[in-house]
RNA sequence: GCGGGUGUGGUGAAAUUGGUAGACACGCUAGACUUAGGAUCUAGUGCCGCGAGGCGUGGGGGUUCGACUCCCUCCACCCGCACCA
């Protein structure tokens, strides 16, 4: 074999391995490049293909930095905590860690074959207790802090104790959830306790009693973001809101700078958007109604208070807590009955039934602040408790829902815009001008949304306000395989753990289940089974995915820093991430808290940067290719004379199944499926004709006289089973291998083709283990070589796109890496080269291939970069060159996508092992690319109908001329004199008829 | 409903600033050489048409000498958000 990949592979994996070839120093002279994966979570399924798509995105970029002179980080690591290995120990009993191990040397093992140029003395696992007591030490931090709104940031707790002992808490300006006020005397009279609790509720990480998703099924409760339509974003399971005890992230008070940091970093819109969506800010204010004859009133958030003039109505949810103390005798009963009628709806009944409106009068009256004029208080299952205040003031006039809830229910609609008609729908433009509305007579939206604001704060019932849809993260898990709370509880107050004492490690567990009352299964383990025996109790709960993994980023700056979770001076040299590669779908969860924990670690002067990921390219995914065998169901239509609807429908389905079992063992070949769906009567096959007739006379002798009895076979509704792809080749089956498969399938019998074969089906699905078309990169790189893996995945089309993974190109790619090894070698596979000056020829097509790869990395267009290779060595093996200086300067330009056979190559043209890595990244010289003369398109009415060659310094007038003179060009003219025409120099000419 | 994205041969795709649409690769067809590794080489391959030629980048319209590219409008698919006050 002339290029034999397998050795090669083998051996320069070997070399970089022993001679640490990419490891990055921590304080160069060079220029740095941060470039980053997000980790994997070490499945039991391996890699599949998908998984290094990105990940050789990202080693091409880092070899090319390389090769541009940067000191490139570029590292690895394992986000080893997370659910599937609980489970998995829950099934068999094995302690997560021990799976967690395997998996990670497995998922090694992978990518060691790819040829990944990361720095492995770097690699972090966030389940290593080395790595958690950081993990531990930085929510000890947020513990130790809360948010300054003056100084718009995290400032210790301590500072925040020294106001309230001088002044209180009156003019502390923080985000918090304390209701109240108290003094500097006040403060000073409260027990330890109490203080605690004050406390509490002013902490960037904080216990309290929150409405959370909580999913039985995991028995854990979840975040947000791992909600989604309502269950539970791993495994579907149902997810239910329950009020429980819980750690907290109040990422809230970060909420306006998670906002705008968005804008001064390089992430596609999408993810942006999606981001600014889960924040949902929102700009109004807030103002009290009065309510009629009580003391209480009810505040309202709305971003329209130039509307204020067209409320006629004001809702309230029906859990809003006053709605029992306002309800009026008459109408009490209906409130209850509608309150009950909505605490059955689910939250996402509520939101999707979006078309029934429905609602209940409370009988009571708000008092209009401007007009004084009662409105009438309903409640309503479109106004959320969650969301806001609970309530909002209807203005039917400027919002839809509020304009089809007056009409159902006959509320008045006041109109206070000038020339708008309201009859058939509500404006809810901004650009109409306010009318009917006293102060703000005339004024349009915008101005009126300011002016409003002001007289409603001079006047005192409200104030500007800003809203946000985000809420505070639950920080929480009843899970074992987490990281523990570096917490004790004495008398049931939470205490810090000290930092010498970190980390708490987890403890041994009987079992990872939770405890017969609901604790969670930390409360399983014995008090000597911790580390750390302070207090009455350990915290119970551990922390979720999300905590290693929002700063894991840091850590590969300073792996093994035993006493800091990042050196400052390595911070200060690498910064933040240059590039980020990873799948779009951690927007709203790994992405945002990154951003959340950098900010907070950014404020307390640990960190020099305020974004971790300056730019992002978010890898499409890509799908497998599931192959089908499909089975036929029987369709029995079966009537007997006097027997009864029942016992006819029973016995059919008796016979059903008997033919259904011997239906079972047989596959029908796709086209064949396909012909009888559309033809049934041309069905054939003698031997199930003859079951069929079989099960047909036994039938008859049971049944004495069938008034009908017909079997046919309802090819429209054929069972399609997934067949393991490994057993199938451009979609013919293995039958042999297809049988021995599962014990079920021994018998089975295949209507084929009429060669013999059996032809699946096909779809296009996300590649998972259940549906048998997971491809590994495992087999690829042992056919081809991870040359070959590394440029196909790149080939295969742009990088963000996802795509169907088809192997039926790779012996392209594969080719081209045999055509590259060829131009260095003759027939008897010796290296052969000429040392001579370089042609005209290899000059022009080295340096348009120089300028293409640099060009194409710089915008990231990996694919086209390889279609630029191959041409590269189409030309020159047209050109028959094997000029050394040109194949010395593209085996540079080709090493970051093929990095073993450049190495080898390299070697091969006289140079040092192992310097091609830090090799000069080959200089675009367009001299080599100058031409005397170009080959002009010449077109007519814009459409190309032939070539003319002209020199470069031609005039216009001249080159018009000639082509004008041109038979070819008399010929498309048909006489007629041009109207005009246009000569672009270098470029084209089109003569308009 | 709102926001983001995509739409080009039989297939994956390319066209970077408005300038030869389909590069490169797969597949397919024919031929050559071998007949063992999934081989290699030559020629062809957008569609219609014998041909001249016509048509062609989701549909329709526009700007322009010239549009895959810019503008308007509609359609389909994918992703995200959604009684958010």
């Amino acid at each position: 074999m002339e290029y034999d990949f397998r050795k090669i592979e083998k051996e320069w994996r070997e070399f970089w391995a022993e001679n640490k070839t990419f490891k990055a120093d921590d304080f160069s002279d060079k220029p740095k490049y941060y470039v980053l994966d997000m980790f994997p979570y070490p499945s039991g399924a391996g890699l599949h293909v998908g998984h290094p798509l990105g990940y050789i995105a990202s080693d091409i970029f880092s070899r090319y930095k390389r090769l541009q002179g940067y000191n490139v980080l570029h590292p690895m690591g394992y986000d080893s905590f997370g659910l599937p290995a609980e489970q998995y120990a829950i099934q068999t009993g094995q302690h997560p860690e021990k799976t967690t191990k395997e998996n990670i040397a497995r998922y090694r093992g992978q990518m060691d074959k790819i040829g990944f140029s990361f720095d492995w003395d770097r690699e972090v696992r966030t389940s290593s207790p080395e790595y958690y007591k950081w993990t531990q030490w930085i929510f000890k931090q947020l513990f130790d802090c809360w948010y300054d709104k003056d100084a718009d940031k995290a400032v210790r707790i301590l500072e925040l104790v020294a106001k309230f002992e001088t002044e209180g808490n009156a003019n502390v300006n923080a985000e918090h959830d304390f209701e109240g006020t108290f003094s500097a005397e006040e403060w000073k009279a409260m027990s330890e306790k109490e203080q605690s609790t004050v406390l509490m509720s002013y902490r960037l990480t904080y216990l309290a009693d929150s409405w959370v998703n909580w999913c039985p099924a995991l028995g854990t409760v979840l975040a947000n973001d791992e909600v989604v339509n309502g269950v539970s974003e791993r495994g579907g399971h149902p997810v239910e809101q329950k009020l429980m005890r819980q750690w907290s992230m109040r990422i809230k008070a970060y909420a306006e700078r998670l906002l705008t940091g968005l804008d001064a970093i390089d992430w596609t819109d999408s993810i942006k958007d999606q981001q600014r969506n889960w924040i949902g800010k929102s700009q109004g204010a807030s103002v009290h109604f009065k309510v009629d004859g009580h003391e209480d009133s009810i505040e309202v958030f709305t971003t329209r208070p130039d509307t204020i003039y067209g409320v006629s109505f004001m809702v309230l949810a029906p859990e809003h807590p006053l709605v029992d103390q306002i309800t009026t005798d008459e109408f009490s009963a209906g409130v209850e009955e509608y309150k009950r009628q909505a605490s059955l709806k689910s939250e996402r009944d509520r939101q999707s039934d979006v078309k029934n409106i429905t609602g209940q009068n409370t009988g009571a009256f708000a008092i209009h602040p401007f007009t004084g004029e009662k409105v009438q208080i309903w409640i309503g299952d479109y106004v959320l408790a969650s969301y806001g205040t609970g309530a909002v003031m209807a203005v039917p006039c400027g919002d839809q829902r509020d304009w089809d809830f007056a009409k159902h229910f006959g509320i008045e609609i006041i109109n206070i815009f000038e020339n708008v008609d309201i009859s058939e729908a509500a404006y809810a433009e901004k650009d109409a001008v306010i009318a009917n509305s006293e102060f703000l007579n005339g004024l349009p939206a915008k101005k009126a949304i300011k002016t409003a604001i002001h007289e409603i704060e001079k006047q005192g019932f409200g104030k500007g306000k800003t809203q946000y849809r985000l809420r505070d993260a639950v920080f929480s898990r009843q899970r074992y395989w987490g990281e523990p709370f570096p917490v004790f509880y004495k008398n049931e107050v939470p205490h810090l753990v000290p930092d010498a004492d970190l980390p708490i490690t987890l403890p041994e567990v009987d079992k990872y289940l939770p405890t017969e009352d609901g604790e969670p299964p930390l409360a399983r383990a014995e008090k000597s089974a911790w580390n750390y025996q302070e207090g009455d109790r350990m915290e119970y709960n551990t922390m979720p995915g999300w905590a290693g993994s929002s700063w894991y980023f840091l850590r590969y700056m300073d792996p093994k820093n035993e006493n800091e979770f990042v050196a400052r001076e390595k911070v200060d040299y690498w910064n933040n991430v240059d590039l980020y590669i990873g799948g779009s779908e951690h927007a709203t969860g790994h992405l945002l808290y990154a951003r959340f924990w950098t900010k907070f670690l950014f404020d307390l002067g640990y960190i020099p940067f305020e974004e971790p990921f300056q730019k992002m390219i978010n890898q499409g995914m890509i799908l497998g290719r599931s192959s089908f065998v499909y089975r036929v169901k029987p369709l029995v239509n079966l009537e007997i004379e006097d027997e009864g609807v029942i016992n006819t429908i029973k016995k059919s389905m008796d016979l059903n199944l008997k033919l259904d079992s011997i239906l079972r063992s047989v596959f029908i070949s796709k086209p064949i499926l396909d012909k009888y769906k559309s033809d049934p009567y041309s069905f054939s096959n003698p031997r199930i004709s003859a079951q069929i007739e079989k099960l047909k006379n036994e039938i008859a002798k049971e049944i004495e006289n069938p008034k009908e009895l017909s079997i046919s076979i309802d090819f429209n509704d054929a069972q399609a089973i997934h067949a393991d792809i490994s057993m199938v080749d451009n979609d013919i089956l293995d039958v042999e291998v297809f049988k021995k498969w599962r014990p079920e399938f021994a018998n089975a019998e295949f209507i084929t083709e009429e060669d013999g074969t059996y032809v699946c089906g096909h779809e296009v699905e996300k590649m998972s283990k259940s549906k048998y078309n997971v491809q590994t990169p495992d087999d690829l790189c042992e056919d081809f070589g991870a040359d070959t893996l590394r440029m196909y995945e790149m080939f295969l089309g742009p990088l963000e796109q996802s795509k169907p993974w088809d192997t039926k190109g790779i012996n392209g790619v594969h080719n081209f890496l045999r055509k590259l090894w060829r131009l260095f070698h003759d027939q008897n596979n010796k290296v052969s080269l000429d040392m001579g000056d370089p042609s005209k020829d290899a000059l022009k097509t080295l340096h348009k291939t120089i300028k293409k790869i640099g060009d194409d990395l710089e915008r990231f267009s990996f694919n086209t970069g390889v279609s630029n290779f191959m041409i590269c060595v189409n030309e020159l093996t047209d050109q028959k060159c094997n000029n050394k200086q040109i194949l010395e300067q593209l085996t540079i330009l080709v090493s970051p996508y093929a990095p073993h056979i450049a190495e080898e190559l390299w070697v091969r043209l006289g140079n040092e092992p192992g310097t091609i890595s830090y090799a000069k990244f080959p200089e675009f010289n367009e001299e080599h690319l100058v031409e005397s003369s170009h080959e002009y398109p010449i077109s007519f009415n814009g459409k190309m109908r032939f070539k003319l060659e002209f020199p470069l310094d031609m005039s216009k007038e001249q080159i018009e001329k000639e082509v004008l003179a041109n038979e070819n060009a008399q010929k498309w003219l048909e006489g007629k004199d041009p109207k005009k025409v246009i000569v672009v120099p270098g470029k084209i000419v089109n003569v308009v008829i």
